[in-house]
DNA sequence: AAACGGATGTTGGAATTCCAACATCGGAGG
DNA sequence: CCTCCGATGTTGGAATTCCAACATCCGTTT
């Protein structure tokens, strides 16, 4: 674990969680640490789902079958992101998914079960741990809200404005920069670049807003007039 | 809150928790039973986000204004649904929405750090508190992640496919039935009812379906050959 | 300064979706 | 059996999106 320790102090399933303590908490916890090798499986669809996940090292992917068999990919986990965590969580008896090591990877695992059901001796690491994990599930779920809104708008310029009135009142001006480029912004809310493009030279030459790269201005507009 | 443990019982938060467990439970977390009158807000925006609602009596929605102060309803809750956690338990500073009542109504109000953090003396029933409020979290991720990778398809017939794919092999069979009418899943997966019947019917032409009503039968397609 | 490359903007025709209007089906009730 | 009505299917033109190809801008390198 020690060579370990700064991928899991950065890990925000471990955070406030001290080196010590984590140490403890392992031991609590029955932590495995687990050494993968390429092309081998962390766990297979249709396995219990009762583990959570820590990548340590890079090469971990997701993939997904259909009902056909035909496998895709469903993301590919980056050092300290965990994995896991919703399926054993929601209650679900096998795992919907495959985790496979593209490269020679460790891992360290936990079981869901210990994790949630608390040790007699209530420590404050662990009561830090939940709460994490409870975070951790819930600002994913308000950033799929999120982008549930958007894509659900009908037009592309109606995506982009509801993304953009969000990220002005997120940030509190009607100037504000957005964290990502064109093509990204594009992907994520589900539309074409070039789409996308064309409407902001729309709303641009209407006078709603002005961009410049990654910095936007909306203008105020009279609702009443 | 005798007048609602049939509401309470049914609750999702507060599965397998019996009625002398409830009573105590709230008792250790200090939980308020509220009276909205009609028009009156259960909270602001703006508000510290620390609270988790449960629903006990209909009449109670989610409204959000954006950046102009448009406001929208974002969602009408229905009885034993809980409202809140989302934005408490994700480590909000302030609620991004607001929750009115449209009726006159009753709610039950929980101090979400107080859920999480545990009390001294571990009581089975606040661990599994914790535990459904961490299920309810889970399984709304993977209904999300579901409904963006439905809804990230090109085509309304991506869409569609991609779904039944899915309730194929979820029900585990190329024969199922599913939970809503046409309209419902043009709704969910951000599609128009009439195209996506078009799709269905060429798909039927097409041999690579049959259904009726709720009923889909997927054919078997030879990839190879 | 010139060359280069990545990000962004523009354009036009093909493909798709949207929308309204209407057709058809099938169950519930008279 | 008939009528009604909601759910579903069909159709055609308008609107939008998709896609490829290309233009422009701008920072970096040589």
């Amino acid at each position: 674990m020690e060579n370990y320790f700064s991928v899991l102090s950065r890990c925000p399933l471990f955070q406030g969680i001290g080196q010590e303590d984590l140490r403890t908490l392992f031991g609590c916890l029955g932590a495995k640490f687990v050494s993968v090798s390429k092309g081998d499986p962390v766990f297979l669809e249709g396995d219990p789902a009762q583990l959570v996940g820590v990548v340590l090292s890079v090469g971990v992917q997701v993939v997904r079958d259909d009902y056909y068999g035909n496998r895709s990919v469903f993301s590919i986990l980056q050092p300290g992101e965990s994995f896991g965590e919703a399926f054993s969580c929601a209650g679900l008896a096998h795992m919907p998914v495959s985790v496979f090591a593209i490269r020679d990877s460790e891992v360290l695992l936990l079981n869901c079960q210990r994790v949630l059901t608390l040790c007699s001796r209530t420590c404050h690491f662990h009561s830090l741990l939940v709460q994490n994990i409870v975070k951790g599930l819930a600002q994913k779920n308000l950033a799929f809200t999120q982008k549930v809104r958007y894509m659900s708008q009908k037009t592309t310029r109606d995506k982009l404005l509801v993304y953009l009135f969000d990220q002005a009142k997120q940030q509190g001006s009607a100037e504000f920069v957005i964290p990502c480029d064109r093509q990204a912004l594009a992907d994520y809310l589900g539309v074409e670049r070039t789409a996308m493009s064309a409407e902001i030279s729309k709303l641009k030459k209407a006078g709603l807003l002005d961009t410049k790269g990654s910095w936007f201005c909306l203008k105020q507009v009279d609702r009443n007039g």
